[in-house]
DNA sequence: ACTTGAAAGTTATTCATGATAACCTTTGAC
DNA sequence: GTCAAAGGTTATCATGAATAACTTTCAAGT
């Protein structure tokens, strides 16, 4: 898939979505009641940490994509380059591990990255298995864009939720993450 | 996959996940870091929403998979179940579109629930071209189970975080979720 | 009544992601 | 020197999300 197209994309699919929970199924009493609500009942679900926390985390994600849309950058890549630039040299099991994401799919996202110029491998010369992993001049500076796009993106989530609230949904959903671990 | 392992290759990953991130990579200063750290410099990682929330909503997924393994529900299905349950005789799209899934995508979700005897398609003859889903004597009576399983889930996170803080992080992604729409 | 555009449901298909297994090289411990 | 384990890689599979295209039905306009 193209990347300019993803922005489209997601807008577009946002409105489908809307479009179709205003329009309603048939008419009638019960439309308008979704339409004032925005959508029907949730029978429970709004209260369901794991449901709202994974809405809200799409949302996030979708917004994420329209604004690297230009530098060309998932989530993923992203905290990759994070990763790296606040630990240079360490090897690609470690930068994986701590990003979640396992062994063998991180061959490929760090391939992509290398291809692109924006990171690099280096043989080890104490462990010659592994490979030190570094940002090239151009990983940094992209990555200094992908900071300034982030920036703004938690600017726009300081506008909707307050700085204190924002604070707050990052210290509990971290206390959250570590607890559930 | 079978159903029964999959609580199983949950825990086992995040052991490997914890034993590699304890490990470390070379051994060393750096290694000692991370043990007491848990994890290194996440790099600003820490104070990014989007990041911290997918964690923590992964960390709730992995949860709910041990937690429904033997309902043999996965986190869609029980939402699914939960938005039929509250809106009986809603068609396909609607129910659908509440969730965020496409059309499309809903149809093999509802084959499965309707093979096995949890929910039903009835044929509106107001509108031939819908179907009303709704659920069986068996859907409602999983659901209960269901439900006393989530409880136990929001019990748990209650206990992390306590009630206050729990309530607070579901305002504050429903709020987050509805602004960023 | 007839035509036509759109909605509901479906199928087929593609793509990205996460996960496993198996393999090679290198290391470190015995 | 041998051997178990770690780091990296490949191949492969399951799953979820997304698009296109088709059928049936409806509803609106003429």
């Amino acid at each position: 898939m193209e990347r300019g197209a993803l922005e489209a994309k997601v807008v577009e699919r946002k409105q489908r979505a809307r479009r179709v929970g205003a329009t309603g199924p048939q008419g009638g009493a019960r439309a308008l009641a979704a339409e004032e609500a925005d959508l029907f009942d949730l029978g429970g679900l709004e209260t369901t940490t794991g449901y709202v926390m994974r809405r809200a985390q799409m949302a996030i994600f979708g917004d994420f994509l329209a604004r690297f849309a230009e530098l060309d950058l998932k989530p993923a890549q992203f905290a990759t380059l994070q990763l790296i630039a606040a630990n240079p040299g360490q090897n690609q099991s470690a930068i994986g591990a701590a990003l979640g994401i396992l062994r063998p799919n991180f061959v490929a996202l760090l391939d992509e990255l290398e291809r692109r110029g924006l990171a690099r491998r280096e043989k080890s010369d104490a462990d010659r298995r592994s490979h030190a992993v570094t940002l090239t001049d151009a990983g940094q500076s992209l990555l200094q864009r992908a900071r300034a796009a982030q920036a703004a993106q938690e600017q726009r989530i300081r506008e909707i939720l307050g700085e204190e609230a924002r604070e707050s949904l990052i210290a509990l959903s971290t206390r959250l993450w570590r607890g559930l671990s």
